[in-house]
RNA sequence: GGGUAGAUGCCCGAGUGGCCAAUGGGAACAGACUGUAAAUCUGUCGGCGAGAGCCUACGCAGGUUCGAAUCCUGCUCUACCCA
């Protein structure tokens, strides 16, 4: 097998190790390592979101880790279990979501996957391909294969049966559909998210009942998302996807709450820990550490010089208060015109920058809106006043006008 | 299959015939302060409308009433107890 560096194996799990909670086992890790083979790492993707987060790269990374010392990343799109729904981390059921939108979702997503993956050493499946040709009859034969007391050991099955909220049938299935995944393409290791701890264990656990070597199971810290309090997820929105712009990318890790930065540092970027620790010493200011963060997320994502770029942006406009010189341009379309006036609420809502009239002149009340850094106080203006000038919604939205 | 309790806005949760677009808390958004951090203070927080006002909303469908989130009937969903 080729690997991009010659490590022992205590350098190779040393750097394995990193932006990791557990390996079950270590043990387990070295053997198999030693075998001198390509292993197959598998992740399972569940493709109801169409952009790979910072939360998400994490797994990824760790892919790529293990690509980069010559093995296989072996990326499962759930097309099959997304319609089930993964009741992790959940409270609730989950809605279902239909082919459709998981085949658009799985389109989105793959270009991204390979932002941070190695083609070469990546194999996609499709859980579809084999858990949409079971029947019945070896569903049944599956399910005897686990008993229900240890799927509701489960932390969030045992809570909500506690809090006497529903738990679906379908959903006590999520687990084992999952370890037959592994089954299915006789995984060496299963990479996953904390959250994911149980899953995968159910995968050791049928791995075995039909004959194969357990898989060992690496799990990462789940990354906490721009809001300082619940995991990152899009549809918590408190995400940085790969796909966005360096700088939101820049202004969005700024955005972070200083407790995070250690933890970012760790499991979004490569910077060694040492150095971390460095600049986050007593006396430091924190500032300095996020916008070295931020630099060196955007520099994974869009090279060093857009996050150089995209630091000088962040300064200019957020630091010295000046109005970006490259804002985003929007063009007023004549049908906005009335008299030669425009409605500030219906151009904003145009622009997807509010959802409703009423919410954009809540922001007028506010003060909220401003022309060239001078506050909106009317809600209709001449179309002539209106062009040529950067506008600012809320804090950190500018659009120069046309 | 039988019984009991419950379903309210993003979430929790008050409201038992008009004063309810619905108390309160949280979240969210915005303003001030700052480092687009935290904390704090202030404001906003269903939609449309310049406004008067109109529309939609309290699980679903009907009904009673001048008037219903609140009463009645049927249905759906959930939990618990019994089988």
């Amino acid at each position: 097998m080729t690997s991009d560096v010659a490590l022992s194996i205590d350098e190779q799990v040393a750097l394995l190790r990193r932006g990791t909670t557990e390996i079950i086992s270590e043990a387990d890790l070295r053997a198999k390592l030693a075998l001198g083979r390509p292993l197959r790492v598998k992740l399972g993707v569940d493709p109801t979101a169409k952009d790979v987060t910072l939360g998400w790269a994490v797994v990824l990374r760790k892919v790529r880790d293990f690509q980069r010392l010559g093995h296989t990343g072996c990326i499962i799109i759930g097309d099959f279990t997304a319609q089930i729904g993964d009741p992790s981390g959940k409270s609730k059921t989950r809605k279902q979501l239909t082919r459709e939108e998981v085949q658009a979702n799985v389109e989105a997503v793959k270009e991204q996957l390979f932002k941070i993956l190695i083609p070469e050493r990546t194999e996609i499946f499709y859980n579809a391909d084999w858990l949409g040709k079971m029947t019945f009859e070896d569903v049944i034969r599956l399910c005897s294969r686990y008993t229900v007391a240890r799927i509701l050991e489960r932390d969030d099955f045992t809570k909500r049966l506690a809090e006497q909220r529903p738990i679906s049938m379908h959903e006590i299935m999520y687990p084992l559909c999952q370890g037959m995944d592994s089954v299915e393409i006789n995984a060496d290791v299963e990479l996953g998210g904390n959250d994911q701890k149980f899953n995968n264990l159910v995968g050791r656990t049928l791995m075995e009942q039909y004959g194969l070597a357990p898989q060992v199971v690496v799990l990462s810290p789940l990354l906490v998302g721009t809001d300082g309090k619940e995991k990152m997820s899009q549809s918590l929105g408190n995400y940085v996807s790969v796909i966005d712009t360096p700088n939101d990318m820049f202004g969005k890790t700024m955005s972070i709450p200083d407790e995070l930065i250690a933890n970012w540092f760790e499991l979004a970027t490569d910077v060694p820990l040492s150095e971390v620790s460095e600049l986050l010493a007593p006396g430091t200011n924190p500032r300095n550490a996020k916008v070295r963060l931020a630099k060196e997320i955007v520099g994974l994502y869009h090279g060093v010089e857009a996050a150089e770029a995209a630091e000088q942006y962040f300064v200019d406009t957020f630091g010295k208060k000046t109005q970006p010189v490259d804002a985003e341009e929007a063009v007023i379309l004549p049908e906005w015109v009335e008299d030669g006036f425009v409605s500030i609420p219906a151009l904003v809502v145009a622009l997807g920058l509010a959802k409703s009239n009423g919410a954009v002149k809540d922001l007028v009340k506010a003060g909220a809106i401003s022309l060239d850094g001078e506050k909106v106080t009317e809600l209709r203006l001449a179309h002539a006043d209106l062009v040529g000038k950067t506008m600012k919604v809320g804090k950190h939205e500018f659009r120069k006008l046309a």
